[in-house]
DNA sequence: ATATAATGATGAATTACTTTCATAAAACCG
DNA sequence: CGGTTTTATGAAAGTAATTCATCATTATAT
């Protein structure tokens, strides 16, 4: 039978490359190891590992165990972690996924009254995923997702936050900066800067500039939002951010916004969990915090001129 | 430690209610399941379970291994499956390498059936290889080669496919398509046609016109057969391709196909393998429906004017 | 080439852990 | 209240994992 134990060895065996490596992290002899992968592989009844020079190679069995490996041992992992919040009297842990870059900044306000509230709850934020969001909630690996792009899946289940407006950023400097909308064939000679994304899930291209089959001479992605608002700032591209996150640096930064076509690009933003979690007081509150944190500054056609300070 | 035969009695308890009746289901004794849980408990440092009446409740952290136990069990399940898919050699992947450009028509007749009756085995043809296909073959990085210029090297071992004959097609047009031979001599004022390959590699250079210490006026590759043959018919240049393949085309295209030189240019398609591979079924269904299918139409010599519909 | 170090494999001995056995205690049922 | 069902527990037995000592192979350095 398959253990907990042999994945822990396969995992340590394809991450150190040797078995006496592996032993040694897993405080086991070398002789541990290659038994209890022998035990293993006869059970199977297919080999898992091979010699190659004097080190092991994995067979595609082993290569595919050491992708369960990877999975199952990160839920233990995860499942002792509860237990654990559990013993110390803790209510547990919350992972939660983004899939919405700049997002975070919105993020850290919802998470900050929430910890002073439930000092005994953990929070983990991760904003990569191996698949999709979607697919990290359904399989476990996080908890609730917040995504502007809901998909209905059975299972999962999508409050709607609060809407917003996608707008584009420009230097305030710049020659169209003057103009209320902007459109996709303005834009032909700008270099657009983006969050290190798929194009495919850049709004701006699939619903700005592909129906009107036309790109952007150039497409550079920027990791970070403060940066790339400077280098709009400084007119080296154009950028495509929510409203109310532009709203927040128009007076730090000579920026102007402009509306992405005439009728804007809106959109939502959602927090999805699993149907099946039974209730839990703090999900609930986190819940409630969300949706009562809006954006930084809800924002209208007259405030984009005049922004406040926060 | 949290094992998976923890999670197991955690199930099967939550399933049936007792720890007697999971016992039974589990081929362990009550006090065995008894003693198991006491000692994860203690290790976790919380309950898991509490008396009432006389039977088990779950407490909350206990619940919680509930929902942890029904999905990791259920992976583990799914994943010696999937080795005991492995090890009846119904799961693994093939990679085959193509070293001779017109065979991908060839190779679909058979990866098909295959596909049809592995339904576990994913296929996947490289016809580019960083050095050769031999290297590519011993270094694993693909599993069989398909070539007609088998190297026997120490660990590899080839088995012919079938026979075929490199034929010139030049367009029925043409002034030469009325003679049964073609001479390297009346080639000189051509244009050759050729898949993109380095010249050393193809034979109508190496076998007919070097020996003939002549070239073709010129020498242009073309990436698509379907193209290379439709420029041929157009008068744009002639080609060198196998029997098999140009009867495919013969009653499409305005073609005619001579012979190179009077024995004509005869080669041998062989399919590669390492010497030192496991046997396995599906490698073994693979090399005989290969050995089965012959090319689309068996080339005589009668029936080479006289092309039949497919 | 040859020596040396590193690595994995193996069988026997040992150790650790799990399971059973036997029994007690508690709870439900008539 | 017995009779029955169920869980808990300590000690004994049994099973399985681990180590030890050693060998074989391969890579690296001299």
């Amino acid at each position: 039978m398959l253990e907990r134990a042999h994945l822990a060895i396969i995992h340590e065996v394809n991450r150190l490359g040797t078995l006496t490596a592996a032993a040694r992290t897993l405080n086991l002899s070398q002789s541990a190891l290659s038994h209890a992968i022998r035990r293993l592989e006869q059970q199977a009844g297919t080999a898992l590992l091979y010699k190659h020079g004097r080190r092991l190679r994995f067979t595609e069995a082993g290569h595919y165990l050491c992708g369960v490996a990877e999975r199952l041992l990160a839920q233990f992992d995860h499942a002792e972690t509860i237990l654990g919040a559990f013993a110390a009297g803790r209510k547990g842990s919350l992972r939660i996924g983004v899939e919405c870059h700049p997002c975070h900044r919105w993020l850290v306000r919802v998470v900050s009254p929430f910890l002073a509230r439930w000092p005994e709850v953990d929070i983990d934020i991760r904003r990569e995923f191996q698949f999709s969001g979607i697919a990290a909630l359904t399989q476990h690996d996080i908890d609730m997702l917040i995504t502007p792009d809901p998909l209905h899946t059975a299972g999962l289940r999508f409050t709607p936050l609060f809407g917003y407006e996608m707008v584009l950023v420009i230097s305030r400097s710049h020659p169209l900066a003057k103009q209320k909308v902007a459109r996709p064939r303005d834009m032909l000679d700008e270099i657009l800067l983006s969050y290190p994304v798929d194009d495919e899930r850049l709004d701006i291209l699939n619903l700005f500039f592909t129906p009107a089959q036309c790109r952007p001479r150039g497409h550079k992605h920027v990791e970070d939002t403060e940066i790339l608002l400077r280098m709009v700032a400084a007119g080296r591209g154009i950028s495509a951010i929510p409203d109310w996150l532009a709203a927040e640096y128009l007076n730090e930064l000579p920026l102007s916004t402009l509306r992405l076509g005439e009728d804007g690009l809106q959109k939502q933003l959602y927090i999805g969990r699993r149907d099946q979690d039974r209730p839990s007081p703090f999900i609930d509150c986190f819940l409630e915090i969300a949706k009562d944190t809006k954006p930084a500054r809800p924002h209208t056609r007259e405030s984009r001129a005049m922004p406040q300070k926060r």
